[in-house]
DNA sequence: CTAATTTTTTGCCTTATGGCAAATTTAGAA
DNA sequence: TTCTAAATTTGCCATAAGGCAAAAAATTAG
């Protein structure tokens, strides 16, 4: 099992930049596969988040509480993409956010101090987390974009046409709460369509 | 006034990782001082961005265009910060965005080929740009989290407090295309406040 | 399979925000 | 300084979205 899913990482990384081997079997040695039911809590809110984590099977999502205790979904992540919770994980601070699992899920874990290692005994390899981070912050001014630009049915037709499966796969207040609105908005939205 | 300038950038790389001299010099000799007068443009939409800034002296805003051709800000830049238009310049494509001046500016500017050279031939200075984009990107979440959770009204306020200059230095209808409101909408908050 | 729980939809009314237009203030140019 | 243009405020009304509550549908547990 934990050959196949950092095959699948070693081969994600190397469309970016090629690895050393022995980079390649320090990332091996360095991480972890892990079995974690659905709704299982990867990061609560105040806790530094210690791991990067990479989807291998299953779904994630992390969320914020407002003032008055809602939950509301900031992010959701699926096969083949890196989980973290942004600001702890890059800051190693408490978390503002927590981080919960959708689904049942096999994820590939690697630590913090673990990468940093990573980067500090190969250089090149922070060309690699250089690019990705540069990717996700691309989807993070898309993220801001839309909620500032786009209605509310707008930026539902806009989540359906970019990320299909969301909708069979989360449940309609958190992607309520993803898109800045209500549930009963969203579900006025849906009979509308 | 180069010298000055790209001490300064030099400076805050080091803060977060140290430069060999060399690339030191590389820096300084790939990168131009330029001045513009306020409300130049820097990137047009459809553009593809080229370069990179770091603001010595003045302020930048990004903005989109909507369906029905008004603008709204996606972000402000001041003194000491990097700009770019960070879709166009990661990924090398026509720009959805433009940048432009608010003030009178005074920049550092280096090719987004130079800066590739540069993370080519130095694989440490990868390490420095990950850190930097991880810094940005963290501002970027933020953003779509104030959209998500807060109110105008509350939007506002945090930003007058976190960027209290911010009410100084641009005019009311670009603040308010960056929380996502109206014009008039941002001035009743103002007066009831 | 049925009961219990959770999720989704709907109705009614309130509140926040937008659209248009005009008045006022401020900033910029001659 | 004075004139002109731009930015900001305000009023009036329309529309989008939220709050509360309950019904309906779907999912889960026993």
């Amino acid at each position: 099992m934990k050959d196949e899913v950092v095959k699948l990482v070693i081969n994600i990384f190397e469309r970016i930049h090629p690895l050393s081997e022995n980079l390649k079997e320090k990332i091996f040695e360095g991480s972890d596969v892990i079995h974690i039911k659905k709704k299982d809590v990867l990061l609560n809110i105040g806790e530094t988040s210690k791991y990067i984590y990479f989807i291998y099977n299953g779904s994630l999502r992390s969320y914020y509480l407002d003032q008055e205790g809602k939950d509301n979904t900031s992010w959701f992540l699926f096969e083949n993409e890196l989980a973290i919770s942004v600001y702890s994980f890059f800051t190693q601070k408490p978390s503002f956010e927590a981080v919960e699992t959708l689904e049942d899920c096999v994820l590939l874990r690697l630590s913090f101090k673990k990468l940093q290692q990573l980067y500090l005994e190969f250089p090149e390899f922070n060309y690699i987390g250089r690019i990705l981070t540069e990717q996700y912050y691309i989807r993070s001014e898309e993220k801001a974009n839309s909620l500032r630009m786009l209605s509310a049915k707008e930026r539902y037709q806009q989540l359906i046409e970019r990320y299909p499966e969301i909708i069979k796969r989360a449940s309609l207040g958190y992607i309520a709460s993803y898109l800045g609105i209500t549930q009963h908005t969203l579900s006025r939205i849906r009979s509308k369509v």
